[in-house]
DNA sequence: GCTATAGATGAATTAAACTCATCTATAAGT
DNA sequence: ACTTATAGATGAGTTTAATTCATCTATAGC
């Protein structure tokens, strides 16, 4: 090509403007530049761009021609890079109401504090819009998700409110919330396998369900009982002593997150919030 | 803008062609030198645009949605900037049959010698495509056509084939070749103005009359009558002694050529073709 | 007729684009 | 499996091109 696209940025400017000087505003410039480059673009293009009134500018009809073609063409190119751009400078996830309010706002804004010029915007529900960089984490059956989507595979056991004494499995009545996923394709919580694995058995357990596991969470919190609930979940929460969990085992389920091609998210600010994402779930 | 142009042109090629390689032979620059404005852009983006798979490279979803955009961005001005250097590598002339078979068409030669990077292109007839870079050369009344349009206002006189004795206008039929436009808004040439100012009476003349001033030239070289006509026609053939004149005077008429919008022709090659053609019809 | 402003011009400076040399990883050939 | 050739990555050095500065001209407004 024998044209410099700087000169064709300098001459859509002008035209645009209907004046040097503010094109070299707009581009921080010096007026001197601009007119270089346009002139530069006349003696390459064999062309007359502008009518020199003096110190005043009028485009031709070439360059009203080539004005319209460079308007149209940058527009085109820079909408593109704003929409990347935009899309760079945060991520937005839409997740579960359990996983978002457990984990994802409680730590955005540690997230945020992180990486300072990322902005993460948490959404849950069925917001089915595919919009692009929406990064969806779903729940589902390891068995369905592709491996390499999985970042965390679910782990079972029970949590009391943080002080509570261990329970005596068999002498006494045990409320115990569980989880009835709405969704009856997924595989259910792995509660027997629980009691088998710690050498319990269910006779004195009077099971509550939700249909999320957050509520058993914060019924269980509240001094109302037990929960029967994801590892990942309560992390925060046994850190934060506001769980406990007592000398049982936890037991591994068939459930899992993952995110739908997580190899497909390539702008940086994706990457390090599925990055730290597979960190805080999996540490 | 905070990602350069070249850049983005370096990686459209890159993502149309699936190389580095190719890009860069495209652009007549080092793999090198691709794959630093890549990196580049993907820095200042925050974006991964291709993965590599070791040597080989394919564009992400952002990838190929930025390459969509860049690619018809460039194409719209690329297509625009050929169009124009299409125009100012050659001229396109369209104008009357007299002046084309007696001016334009024996001087073609020599304004392509003396503009070597101009091609001219000559065109009769009623060709009235509206074609953009078309220079138009009309015939027709000097108080219709705007004066800064006019490049040549046309006197007329009586001219013989070379070398034939003086005619005695009041002694001998004389014939003589006179145009009738085929357009009756045209002034008629001005015989009736010529005869007075040079005193001489329609007596012994015989008149005949084409619709085109070229006929009438032809007849009078082969040595069939004499033909009343423009000076603009004959100068040349006066030169060459192909006709010569008498001692008539010539007289002014209300005839000329202009170029519609003469001002609007903003290639070089255009500004050169009309300087070229008024100095040649002024001389 | 003066002053301020917009643009033109040419030389000097600065910033970028580009290349070269080197290195790594893959694909193909033996 | 080992060699060879190819595509791309990386960093330092070089060259080109873009930008500025200083100066000049012409217009518009006062």
């Amino acid at each position: 090509m024998q044209v410099s696209l700087q000169a064709l940025k300098a001459f859509e400017s002008a035209a645009r403007q209907g004046s040097f000087k503010l094109a070299a505003e707009e581009l921080s410039l010096t007026p001197t530049a601009i007119s270089h480059h346009i002139s530069n673009l006349e003696s390459r293009l064999n062309v007359t761009l502008f009518h020199r009134l003096g110190r005043r500018i009028s485009l031709t009809g070439t360059g009203l021609r080539l004005a319209k073609a460079t308007s149209e063409g940058f527009r085109k190119i820079d909408s593109a890079l704003e929409e990347i751009m935009k899309a760079s400078t945060g991520v937005r996830v839409t997740t579960t109401s359990s996983l978002a309010a457990m984990v994802l706002i409680p730590c955005q804004h540690e997230f945020e504090q992180a990486n300072p010029n990322i902005s993460m915007e948490i959404s849950t529900g069925e917001s089915i819009d595919n919009q692009s960089y929406l990064i969806p984490i779903r729940f589902g059956d390891v068995a369905v998700a592709e491996s390499s989507d999985v970042i965390s595979a679910e782990s079972f056991n029970v949590f009391g409110a943080y002080g509570m004494r261990s329970p005596s499995w068999s002498n006494e009545p045990i409320t115990l919330f569980t989880t009835e996923w709405k969704n009856k394709s997924l595989p259910d919580p792995p509660l027997a396998a629980w009691l088998e694995i710690n050498g319990l058995d269910s006779s004195n357990i009077k099971l509550k369900k939700f249909d999320q596991e957050l509520f058993g969470i914060q019924q269980a919190m509240a001094g109302n009982g037990l929960v029967f609930c994801s590892t990942t979940l309560t992390k925060r929460l046994l850190k934060a002593n506001l769980l406990q969990q007592f000398e049982t085992q936890s037991v591994k389920s068939d459930l899992c997150y993952y995110v739908p091609n997580k190899d497909s998210f390539e702008t940086r600010s994706a990457a390090r919030f599925l990055n730290w994402l597979e960190e805080i779930l999996n540490q």
